[in-house]
DNA sequence: CTGAAAGCGCTTACAG
DNA sequence: CTGAAAGCGCTTACAG
């Protein structure tokens, strides 16, 4: 069917291995030679066999992406990470082989032992992550895109979630608010080992509590009409609130909505403060001050470092965990009181 | 590194192709042998190398996901799609190469002629889709979500958008509207060559007529604050509309917020009907009648379509265009009139 | 019921 | 500057 190196090297009058070192560039070649093999790829509209330059190479130029879609998580919001690797590891000259297994285990040990990729990425981090296990006896590097609690020696790149909550609530405490909701997510992602959920739920809480402020948090829904009605039972139980931070992405998309209908003007009544990224406020047209969550840089640096640590180990050195700074976007739906 | 068939072969005292045999049950193998060709590849971990099988059977049990994020286009209604296709490919052993190179028929071309991929999903398929080209030399088959003009030869799998479109004005004009305003996807859709876009508007447009009614199309935005100002502008151009059919998942998704922002109350000022799936409702809490736009059904159709073709092409047949049958899902956004 | 061997299409020392 | 050959790890006729 599809030609091969050899019908290459045989147009182009020389042998298969001067083709794949044309092809390669890893040794000199004749000007004359080169376009003549050229000439033949064209003609032939040839391409390297992936499986014959893997299973020669032990290198596959795939790089694989771990991830599950949560009945409880917001979609669109996982998809924000999806984008940036992919792209990145375009950029870099890898495919991406998407892997939504519900058998996590299995998934990474299949796809890693039979080589099918040359490194790992993992989205949907929880605090006891049962996907490191087989990572660890896989020789293939592996990047967390969250936090993991047994996530040692492996790169990690989460945003800094407990910095995030202090951002906010030291934004309230000098806006002079006193008592506030927060709203966190599903308590399915608790249960999961979501770390980002209690990071920023303790700091939030700690923080508010230096300050002597009330801060009552609740969790949050990921559906309707769970959503209206927690947030209902949220501001009912403190009825003398006067700012809400929100640290769940389908009630903070839904929230727009939520205050129109229940007359709540914004920051007039209530003010507001979530934690998303940009292209989120974009998307669902958000209004909102909230801390930048970056995905796109998160994904673009972990894709950067995995192939890093694929093509250049030696320079890759020690495993790193790095939380990236969190940044207030000041969208003005906070304002001072008292 | 990892161990081989022939590490297997040695632990268990018998020959490769046995072990090879064990794996595929090609051939009746001793219980005996069996069980101890079991034992060495538990005790070895082993997992046969991917590159290795694809190039000796030239079959890679990876099917290519084709997409592009367009700025004007809405994510999370993109993700519906690609849900359903990773799920059923994995459910028939396939993994799923998410490929989202920006240079469709390079990234075509490669992926397929290097036998990366034994079938190609198509999603966001144009009228005349440059993807299509690559894919006829191509020796995989491809499967497209989506209606191409230029798709002859190609299994097609879609909704039937000029039905749906008649579903919703004969349901209108059923309850007595003389005077609609019709939301299109964005302009940009449209110029790409989006077939839904003018397969839905112009049937809507045609029927409508039949029955002497007033149907007012509009391009709509993707992004705030163009959403808005456009269903201003709309619903301006037509003060007398009893209706409002929304055929754009960014509108559709912020026109819940919009009606309570203007005032309107749904359906007793304005009756609206959309265009979207069970998931999508969900997610973005939408108390619409719709169209049901069946992602799901489409996508797991679609990829099962792809891998009879791929495993049994004699048993496939001719290529098949098929329109599935939308429904609609009364949600009581709509009322009688006049 | 099992084995020895050829072959899939590449890459890369080894030789010249 | 170029070629002949071994080897990557599988599968599958061919033989027994």
């Amino acid at each position: 069917m599809a030609a091969t190196i050899g019908d290459v090297a045989r147009v182009a009058g020389v042998s298969r291995s001067t083709v794949s070192y044309a092809l390669s560039g890893k040794r000199a070649i004749s000007e004359e030679t080169r376009t003549r093999i050229q000439e033949a790829i064209e003609q032939l509209g040839f391409t390297p066999n992936a499986g014959a330059r893997a299973l020669a190479t032990s290198q596959t130029n795939v790089l694989g992406l771990y991830l599950q879609f949560e009945e409880d998580e917001f979609a669109p919001a996982m998809l924000q990470y999806v984008l940036p690797v992919s792209t990145t590891a375009r950029d870099h000259g890898y495919d991406l082989l998407m892997v939504t297994d519900p058998d996590l285990v299995n998934a990474v040990r299949r796809t890693t032992s039979s080589a099918m990729v040359d490194g790992v990425v993992l989205l949907d981090v929880t605090y006891d992550d049962v996907r490191l296990e087989p990572l660890r006896g896989a020789t293939q590097p592996a990047v967390l895109i969250g936090y993991a609690r047994n996530g040692e020696g492996f790169d990690s790149f989460d945003l800094d979630f407990g910095e995030a909550a202090r951002l906010i609530v030291d934004h309230l405490a000098a806006l002079g608010h006193r008592d506030i909701v927060l709203i966190t997510p599903p308590r399915q992602v608790y249960d999961r080992g979501g770390s980002y959920a209690w990071r920023f739920r303790d700091a939030a809480v700690e923080r508010a509590a230096r300050y002597g402020m009330r801060l009552a948090p609740h969790y949050g829904e990921s559906r309707q009409p769970g959503i209206v009605d927690e947030l209902d039972a949220a501001l009912a139980a403190s009825p003398d609130a006067t700012a809400i931070v929100v640290h769940n992405d389908a009630t903070i998309a839904a929230l727009p909505s939520y205050l129109d209908k229940r007359g709540i003007r914004c920051p007039d009544d209530l003010s507001v403060i979530g934690v998303f990224s940009q292209d989120f406020a974009q998307a669902f047209s958000l209004p909102f001050t909230a801390v930048e969550t970056s995905p796109d840089a998160l994904g673009q640096e972990a894709v950067r470092r995995l192939i890093l640590r694929i093509t250049a180990p030696e320079q890759a050195g020690a495993p790193v965990v790095r939380f990236i700074e969190p940044a207030l976007v000041d969208r003005g739906s906070t304002r001072a009181v008292g």
